[in-house]
DNA sequence: TACAAGGTAGACAGATCTGTCTACAATTCG
DNA sequence: CGAATTGTAGACAGATCTGTCTACCTTGTA
């Protein structure tokens, strides 16, 4: 008796089994890693037949490559939409990325933690997290003042939060963290900084 | 017939199991990850046969906590050498570290690694790597004068390195993760840095 | 000499992982 | 109506992983 017609899903539920699927491997592999979550878990998290899952992704490494485009796409517009909240220039860094740390689900960027997992085995997450990268240094140059320097201060500001990123992973509270990120991106925009200050006359 | 008297390696060969274990297992975790490890792997690589591995490792969690352990001790020895043999004072950090980025061999810290695979599975990995990056921030504190904010600004520069340490892992070459560390080590410990110039006289 | 300690090789159990396949049900659309 | 599309359930193959176990060998030492 080979399960009888027990029919509990109406087989084309249309709230997109494809989505359904996305967002539970965005869970699993966000909080767990990469490796640690199976195929099988993930086909059984998002209540999809094996057949289906695939249908949609032809192989897991696909999945990954979805994963974190899926998880650029979402975690920038929070970015740029918390900056925004929080005043929309420099000063809103830290207060924004006190948000997320605080968040109990806080597992670090995903694409760091990527890179340290499959970096040797999938080289396309190290291209995507490059460009990942970039595009965050970029919302981060659009809360600077425009000046010639100004490519350059995001850059540095931008390791600068990856540095908080990752520490805010494993201290036990980020507050640490923000304090130093917020000591760091005062001293690097202080119109009297380091060496440009030793160019400038006093009035 | 049974592989008949094959009998390669002599026995006991007394370079020590142990230590040629925990030296492949090194190499291949932090060369490839842990979870990507299998100890079948280790095993072979290190020439030994299963039954020595359980008796010195009774599980691969206690072969990871070893290596974390020794990777420890490893990098540290490392990181203050090349700290002194490039000065032993602050200015001495990024040439340090653009040593360990050229290495062709570089995966990123074994620490952050871990903790991005392991941090959810095995709750150790997240306190020894808070333990590692105390005694990386101190090690940089000894480079700084004697002064009142000397750990407030090892932890800041410590928090740097890490951008530094994971930026280097991604990006095509390490020269811009370099460079933003030396600028952020210049503003940071600039004399007229930040805040406290707001409350310097100017003679 | 006898034996304990520590080594080798490799079969095996049981779990889990990726990916394929069969068989069938519901929906949509020409 | 009838066919294509998309879904369901779940068995299965083959690889790989952790950890156990048997059987035997070598060396140092009491």
């Amino acid at each position: 008796m080979p399960a009888a017609k027990r029919n509990t899903a109406p087989a084309a539920p249309a709230p997109g089994a494809r989505e359904r699927i996305l967002l539970t491997a965005h869970d699993l592999f966000y909080r767990d890693g990469i490796r640690a979550t199976g195929i099988d878990r993930v086909i059984a998290a998002s209540g999809v037949a094996k057949l289906t899952f695939y249908r949609h992704f032809p192989s897991k490494n696909e999945l990954v490559r979805e994963f974190l485009e899926y998880r650029h796409r979402r975690w920038m517009a929070w970015f740029v939409a918390a900056l925004q909240r929080h005043g929309g220039d420099s000063k809103a860094l830290v207060p924004a990325l006190g948000e997320w740390f605080g968040d109990d689900g806080y597992r670090g960027c995903a694409f760091i933690n990527s890179v340290g997992e499959l970096g040797e085995t999938l080289p396309e997450v190290v291209a995507i997290t490059r460009r990942h990268k970039q595009d965050m240094a970029d919302a981060i140059a659009a809360l600077l003042p425009a000046s010639r320097q100004r490519k350059r201060q995001a850059m540095d500001l931008a390791l600068a939060v990856d540095g908080a990123i990752v520490r805010a992973r494993f201290d036990q509270n980020p507050q640490a963290a923000l304090a130093s990120l917020e000591r760091i991106r005062k001293s690097l925009l202080a119109p009297l900084g380091a060496s440009s200050a030793r160019r400038t006359r006093i009035s």
